[in-house]
RNA sequence: CGCGGGGUGGAGCAGCCUGGUAGCUCGUCAGGCUCAUAACCUGAAGGUCGUAGGUUCGAAUCCUACCCCCGCAA
């Protein structure tokens, strides 16, 4: 088949190069967003897809909106049987979406209709998922409310992490989005509307997701670590000399804890740093200071001694 | 010129403002104590203070340039 890729987070590129290196489909252009400002010096610096498009030597076209007539005009010109999209970043228009013969896949890292929206992968561990998966889906003008057309679940691990789960994810999609579009060829594809009632919607993610609320339970609290990691990242504030300073938080367990308020430090050693939340406590094992290196919590105590008692988060 | 923190024995930090003997916690090594230990006691080794210039009688410390690491922001 002819195929237009439209992709532009990491989790497209597995599936990119895969789509690549089959020879049953053609890979004939990348579209993924324009470049943008990124990094300590605010360079411009091109999308993940976009390198790994120019690796495979495949023409990359970035339009600022992909509905806008030339992007457009661009788009059926190169006459796809069908798009494939893959964190894209855009809406698509119903122009878009009906340009194909068999119109537009999209990968979504979940399994749908839960974790909708733009951070499935996160919302499926802060809710205690014990699952997630890649689910291939036909597109629609809705927001991944389209028909669902194959569906691959794994276990999420206990100690699993954003960025673990992402991925492992990353990996199976190729071989899931491989399988349906050889069932599409066929005519054998079967669609599976979506129940709405059981649909949850993930919203982008904020900075400010990161951020710890102490009165929290402690199993909420560790999962939201993971879910965080390693973006937008857990963090947390606490006092250091005379300075409030963000602390990010990479790794942590849940470990039983008795009645102090939430967000104090109960101990210090080289086991962690035990802080209590609403209900248990949480061991902070992997930290790191704002400005400093990523450091087990007995190294950072080594050089940054924490008081017992001492309060983190804005509280204190 | 987006904002900011930092580079000091193997690890993490203090010292810098107010130049003048290189310091702390940990690790390593040796010895001791102990039934024993990641515990405790004693001792030892180990540092071009990121790099290159400059100021000075004297620079980790003040000035200039550059390299590298990191947080914010995207």
């Amino acid at each position: 088949m002819r195929v237009v890729f439209l992709g532009t987070g990491e989790i497209g590129v597995p599936t990119l190069k895969a789509l690549a290196a089959t020879a049953f489909h053609e890979i004939q252009a990348v579209f993924t967003q324009p470049d943008r400002p990124a990094g300590r010096d605010l360079k411009m610096r091109p999308s993940p897809v976009k390198v790994a498009a120019q690796e495979l030597g495949l023409p990359v076209f970035q339009p600022e909106k992909i509905r806008t007539p030339e992007a457009l005009a661009e788009l059926r010109a190169l006459a796809p049987d069908v798009i494939v999209v893959a964190a894209y970043g855009q809406i698509l228009p119903k122009a878009v979406l009906s340009l194909p013969s068999f119109g537009c896949i999209n990968i979504h890292a979940s399994l749908l209709p839960r974790h909708r929206g733009a951070s499935p992968i996160q919302a499926a561990i802060l809710e205690g998922d014990t699952e997630s998966g890649i689910t291939i889906m036909q597109m629609d003008e809705g927001l991944d409310t389209g028909d669902m057309l194959f569906q691959v679940a794994i276990p999420i691990g206990s100690d699993e992490t954003a960025g673990t789960l992402h991925d492992r994810l990353a990996e199976l999609a190729p071989g899931a989005l491989l399988a349906c579009l050889d069932l599409i060829g066929r005519g054998e594809a079967q669609r599976q509307g979506q129940d709405d009632a059981l649909a949850t919607y993930a919203p982008k993610l904020a900075r400010s997701d990161g951020e710890i609320a102490w009165n929290e339970s402690a199993e909420q609290i560790e999962r939201r670590i993971r879910a965080m990691t390693p973006w937008p990242g857990a963090y947390t504030f606490v006092t250091l000399g005379d300075a409030r300073k963000i602390l990010k938080i990479h790794r942590a367990k849940i470990c039983e804890a008795s009645g102090e308020p939430a967000g104090t430090v109960v101990a210090a050693d080289d086991g962690g740093i035990l802080v209590a939340a609403g209900r248990d406590g949480i061991v902070l094992q992997d930290i790191q200071i704002a400005g400093g290196k990523r450091l087990a919590a007995a190294e950072f105590l080594r050089g940054h001694p924490i008081a017992l008692g001492a309060q983190l988060g804005n509280a204190g």
